[in-house]
DNA sequence: TAAAGTGAACTGTACGTTCAGTTCACTTAG
DNA sequence: CTAAGTGAACTGAACGTACAGTTCACTTTA
């Protein structure tokens, strides 16, 4: 699949590397993809690994964080609040599938390990930040959001309480969980702000 | 501190673990509470410690757990929006601080160690949890939030926010953006909610 | 030939287990 | 009201295992 001259050996190796740990992160998580079992699979020695990244954790939020941008693209359907809801709930359904448990692990991870975090945040929190960043600024641009709220803050609002249930697991991620948080977040929690849509 | 006599021996040996746990986490946080470590302070030995506790992490769990609920007793200030808002402002001074860490560290152990997870609700989540519905119930016999909404659904939308924060580390935890997150989920995201105080 | 990678052995840490021997609280016999 | 007995609980020390990360003499490749 990978022209075996066109590139240096060094980005053969790299290549080699993040594609077994994509493997052994599918096939038992985190803790399938030690450093031992990623050198056997890629043939690519630990000595080297150890010279392209920090720490085993960095090799698994590299692997793995390539495919959480393309399995969440941006959605444009026409309303800030039609965007934002369908934001929510195709982050929502990436994390009740099978790569919610890894992305969990991997969070855990670079809560202990210093080394990884940021890798963790380059590959997973900033593009995603940026990305509901783009979203929150057309919504700003229409006049349909509150243009005291920063960007931040409502990333936080809105996808913290999925982080929230995928970490503890107290409480389901189903579709339907998705829109409510969703709705709640956008319309608030006061009865003032109940109006129509409920 | 304790009547040596009044109590069985392993009432003893539990509390004595516990204690020993507790300064193990304050002075170096979950990585040095090791059993070992709990094990040669406390004075009881391993084989014990593995009769009272599943695993490493369900003792630093319970250790820590009963502190967490003394640090937040339950506020009442009449209505329910200053009541949400400083439960959040005291979560959020909670993790801000150099228990945050602990915590943190906590909730990523759980998340991989199967065996801690429900140690990890039941001393952490569950009292929370039942402390905001209460602040939640009162609220809707007041009439003053959306009864749409359920109390866990408004838990989640409040407090996922910081645990967010607290996990990946992106933004700060300061008394000020407590406020703007709680102020945000209460009035809500859309324009037409942010009428009065903002 | 020099930069890059290999492979295998090694260190260190820490979890969790095991087991023979000891202590303690409580009961029962004298 | 003592003294022997009993079983549950704890001790201490060793052990097996797993895995992270390092080192180094050697080989490959550009």
């Amino acid at each position: 699949m990978l022209e075996q001259s066109s590139h240096p050996r060094s980005v053969r190796a790299k290549e080699s590397v993040l594609c077994a740990t994509k493997e052994l992160l599918d096939e038992g998580g985190l803790g399938a993809a030690t450093v031992d079992a990623i050198s056997a699979r890629s043939g690519v020695s630990k000595a080297t690994i150890y010279k392209h990244w920090p720490c085993r954790t960095a090799i698994a939020a590299e692997a793995f964080g390539r495919r959480m941008a393309d399995a969440i693209p941006l959605p444009d359907e026409g309303t800030a609040i039609a965007d934002l809801t369908e934001q929510v709930r195709r982050v929502s359904k990436f994390y009740a599938g099978p790569n919610g448990k890894i992305f969990a692990q991997l969070l855990a991870a670079s809560v202990t390990d210093e080394a990884a975090a940021p890798y963790f945040r380059e590959f997973f929190l900033d593009t995603r930040r940026a990305n509901v960043a783009e979203l929150w600024n057309r919504a700003l641009a229409r006049g349909e959001v509150n243009s005291a709220v920063s960007a931040g803050t409502a990333t936080d609002l809105l996808f913290g309480p999925l982080i929230f249930r995928l970490m503890t697991g107290h409480a389901p991620l189903a579709e339907q969980e998705a829109e409510a948080i969703a709705t709640a977040a956008l319309h608030g929690l006061l009865k003032a702000n109940s109006a129509e849509d409920y």
